[in-house]
DNA sequence: CGACTTTGACCTGCGC
DNA sequence: GCGCAGGTCAAAGTCG
């Protein structure tokens, strides 16, 4: 099975406020993980900005990934539909999607996270599962979601920027870590 | 018993 | 205004 490591950010000024401490997530609670089956595919980002004028940022780079586009541009859409209301500068937290290659949608990156919802997504047969991060004064969610088209990819959305360490150490955690910071500081 | 998952209900924004 | 879809809440259930 491939394993690709690597990612797009979607522009030069829509990368995270700190790469040093971005908050990858890839993953959940104490569940299993097949470390060997994961491919890091693609990254997409959203900076806190007012969303009146974020709403080009992921859609004028729609193509993060070259895999499976009309999944990607699907989810980009969502991405901008919410948090957006008229007349109201409403700050949004950066988003930061992630495209996976697993079979397993639960990646274990860490950190301590809690199912709290999970909802059918329209024009795709798995379901999106939202998750909170567990640790006190720490709001970070994701959405996980498989995509139809390639049933591999495993995308992980990120709202927000942990506040506190890793709480345990994960090998492949790390070892996407690494890679993902000569990304970032490189832009 | 605490932590976590499941799942239906509810809320909100958006397009028509 | 209405309906749809995404996102969140919260009660109930499950598990270690």
């Amino acid at each position: 099975m491939e394993n690709y490591l690597s990612f797009h950010p979607l522009s030069s000024n829509s990368l995270p406020p700190s790469s040093s401490s971005l908050s990858l997530n890839t993953g959940n609670n104490s569940t299993q993980v097949n470390k060997s089956n994961i491919g890091f595919l693609g990254l997409m980002s959203e900076m806190e900005v007012p969303t009146s004028s974020n709403v080009n940022i992921i859609g004028s780079n729609a193509q993060f990934n070259n895999v499976n586009n009309s999944q990607s541009s699907q989810i980009d859409h969502q991405v901008l539909k919410s948090g957006k209301k008229k007349g109201d500068q409403k700050i949004r937290k950066p988003r930061y999607a992630f495209q996976t290659r697993s079979q397993v949608d639960i990646l274990d990156d860490g950190y301590r996270w809690r199912k709290y919802g999970q909802k059918a997504v329209k024009n795709n047969k798995f379901p999106r599962s939202y998750y909170r991060c567990t640790h006190q004064g720490c709001n970070v969610k994701k959405q996980v979601q498989r995509l139809t088209k390639d049933e591999e990819i495993v995308v992980t959305t990120y709202e927000g920027m942990h506040s506190h360490t890793i709480e345990k150490s994960t090998d492949n955690f790390e070892h996407i870590l690494s890679q993902m910071q000569i990304y970032t500081t490189s832009f």
